[in-house]
DNA sequence: TGTATATATAAGTATATAGTTATATACTTT
DNA sequence: AAAGTATATAACTATATACTTATATATACA
């Protein structure tokens, strides 16, 4: 008896095709362990708000993360409740810790703390 | 002590952007547990041969499979010996047998075998 | 040697993707 | 209410990608 679940051909593509994408791939990693807002990620990829933002979008259309405002900032987090959080998982366990991103962020002063 | 063993978030996204396709990701798929030549993916994907010989170029040059000529064909098939394939593995895993194909293909009498 | 079969490659094309700039929206603070 | 900050979206652009068709190469076989 096999119980292993195992993911659509299509559905597992359109995942891995998100995840193929450096800027991305960090982002699940990143908020793996932290949550994190738009404009902490620009600061970690040096990037424009828009194309970070952009990013987002596509992994929370597909609810890869969710997303929750906490005053003027949009806090994402990883969405621990998909589907198929477990392959999603079982890929970024093979990736190394981006701690220090964040750790830099703050050394900074530019960690976004709203509580 | 941690001692597992991680693979570059660039490296990674390059590994995953190249299974983010449909047709690759089950090539990989069938080819973790049968040899298949070129025109064997050609029925089994309904795809040209051009098509289908693009696309395992691609998994070639990054060496996620290997290719050997026996007569006219060459026959492609997983290179287990890949310095990231316990990754490949860990994403195959979640992924639903193909073996389908491959019957189909025996009971159309298109399955090729060249001993 | 000539023809058939299997595969690779080159060149072209349509679409997808990741960025850009400009602007809109939402909330905060004064 | 006005100004500032954070984020989203729209429109555009350059490049990447996945096909196509045409052709080249390699092997098999009559």
């Amino acid at each position: 008896m096999n119980t292993t679940v195992t993911i659509d051909l299509q559905r597992a593509s359109q995942l891995l095709k998100l995840l193929g994408d450096p800027t991305r791939l960090t982002m699940m990693k990143l908020l793996k362990s932290h949550e994190c807002c738009v404009c902490e990620f620009v600061e970690i990829f040096k990037m424009s708000q828009p194309a970070i933002s952009q990013h987002l979008r596509k992994l929370r259309d597909i609810e890869l993360v969710k997303e929750e405002r906490r005053g003027q900032w949009i806090f994402f987090s990883i969405n621990e409740n998909h589907e198929n959080y477990p392959f999603i998982q079982s890929i970024l366990e093979h990736l190394p810790e981006q701690n220090e991103s964040i750790v830099e962020l703050e050394e900074q002063g530019l960690r976004v703390c709203c509580q």
